[in-house]
This record gives C-alpha cells, sequence and structure tokens, in this order.
DNA sequence: CTTGACCCATGTGTAAGACCTAGGTTTTAC
DNA sequence: GTAAAACCTAGGTCTTACACATGGGTCAAG
C-alpha cells in the first residue's frame, strides 16, 4: 500500500500516515524503483492500534514507547496500566478546570446582559471583563495552566 | 518597575511578561540608560485584565485584539460578548469529549482488571487496548482531536 | 505527451510560554 | 573598591500533533 491507500483504510489523512512514519510509529518497506513508502497489513494494525490509543489520550510518544516495547517481545501492558492510571486524575482534574471555566463564562454573560458597553477611559479596559467576579482576585493558582 | 517586579506584582513568572511584551500586550518604556523594559501602573492594570480575560478562556491573540480595540478608544465590549459566545459551546463540547475520554479509560482500566497481560505475538501488540471497546472503531469523528 | 493524481523531503506554522545561551548591568556584601 | 549574586537583554530552541506549502519526481489515462 502506498500512503494515501494505508490512510484511507484507516480514516486518516496522507500526512497523519507520514507524520506517524517521521516518528518511527510505522516501519514502511522502500519502494526500490521510486523510494515511494510501502506499508502493509501489519502497518495497517499499527494505525488501527495507534487510533484507539489515541482514543484512549495516550500521546504518541507514548504510543511509541508501547510499540517499541512489544517490537522487543515483552508485553507492554503494565506500562499501559501505569499510564493510563497516572493520567486518568489529570483528565478529572482538565475536566473540573473546564466545567469551571464554563461557570465563569456563563455566569459573566449573564452579569454582561443587564450592563452598558461603556468606551474606555483610561482606568477601565472593558468592564465586562473587570466586573466579572471570578473568584481569582488575588489567588496564586492561576488556574488555566494545566494543559 | 522592572520585568520582575512587574511579574511579581501580578503573581506571573518574568517569562510570562517578557512573553506579553513581544507580543505586543504591554507597552512599557526603555530605559535610555541601559535599554531596561520599564513597566508603570497601566502595565500592571492591563497585566491583570490579561489574567482575567485568561480565566475566561480568552487566547493571546483575543485578547490582543481586545486591548488593540480599546487602546483606539472603541468599547471592545461587543466583541468580547462575541467572543466569549462563541467559544462557550466549544468549551461545552470539549467538556464533553473529556468526559467521554475519562469513562472509556475508567472502563478500560475496569475492564483490564479482569485481563492477563500477554506478550506480543505477531497478531496482537496489547490486547489491553485491542479489546477496548472504545465505540471507535470504524467511526470517523475522531474524539480526541479537539484541544 | 500532457494532464491530473499521486509521491518524496524539507521547512514552516500553530499556543503559550519554559528554558538556555551569551553577554551586559545593578545591587549587595565584604 | 571590588567581587559575587541577582538581575537584565535579544535571540534561539523546545513542547503537541499534525496541516500546509514548496519544489520536484512518478505514473496512469487520454
Amino acid at each position: 500500500m502506498k500512503v494515501t491507500e494505508l490512510a484511507r483504510s484507516a480514516g486518516v489523512t496522507a500526512e497523519t500516515v507520514r507524520h506517524y512514519t517521521r516518528q518511527g510509529l510505522l516501519t514502511p518497506q522502500r519502494d526500490p524503483d521510486n523510494g515511494y513508502q510501502l506499508y502493509d497489513q501489519r502497518d495497517l494494525s499499527r494505525l488501527h492500534f495507534i487510533q484507539r490509543a489515541r482514543t484512549l489520550g495516550f500521546s504518541l510518544k507514548e504510543i511509541a514507547e508501547i510499540l517499541d516495547q512489544a517490537d522487543q517481545g515483552d508485553s507492554p501492558c503494565p506500562l499501559v496500566r501505569d499510564l493510563l492510571a497516572a493520567r486518568l486524575p489529570r483528565i478529572h482534574a482538565q475536566i473540573r478546570e473546564l466545567q469551571a471555566l464554563a461557570e465563569r463564562m456563563e455566569h459573566a454573560l449573564e452579569d454582561w446582559s443587564q450592563m452598558p458597553d461603556g468606551a474606555p477611559d483610561g482606568h477601565s479596559i472593558c468592564r465586562l471583563i473587570e466586573h466579572t467576579s471570578d473568584g481569582a482576585h488575588g489567588c496564586h493558582a492561576a488556574p488555566g495552566r494545566s494543559a
């Protein structure tokens, strides 16, 4: 298979396939005649695997580790468990942050529905934002820093 | 004020202040003697404003637009409303995606607690991932692409 | 033989900084 | 007075997971 064929089989772009190949996640052969990348069933399996791992939140680097370990004949499963277990609490934290963000945004829009626009006067840039009660005033634990 | 002073006043790093300055969000004077950046109260206000806008989910680029508009004497408030209203549904979508992700992860960890590790055998890379029912099999709308 | 569809490698861009280099300056302490 | 600590500068690289552009080679159909 050539790039585009493999890509279409898996429902991704050719760029994505090339990217994975550059990162060493896929290891195609070369057509000696024209230098084209030639992928086989194994690459398709790996690509499917990568897709599933991505939906579980693994980064390409982590997936590379998993694949490397599998290629060396070791079971990557304990690694997989560890990675997932480590990421899960961070996902939950991220969800909480986003929910808080959404609430701040909704709250702000609500508050603002009753406020005039007001041009900047040298003291205030945008009263909408400045008069928003977000609880971050004087708080040091900046909320938007996680992802 | 010099960078670090301003940074400390706002509870951010000096790097962040320099970054904002490079992006044109802050417009300090130059000390003619040594070329140091000199910030004043207005910059501190702007920095506070940026912080609050960030907690509302605005990007630096958006904040730059808001500040530019305010600097030109126009009220940025309608822009602010539009930006926020436009972003809100995307935040909600992101939350839903993350929740789905967390569920897949939890589900996977649960399933796996009863599965053996199993070394790769040429057909399977990691049974844990391959046997995970994530609903993404054959589904085109890849879920992890948003952030 | 040309057109269009495909292929290649390389480089750039994205967001929001963190970190490093290499050097100049200011402040503090002895 | 001077040396070290702490600070400043510009510029560059690094991070994620690709998308897109460039410039050029390849291949099938008409």
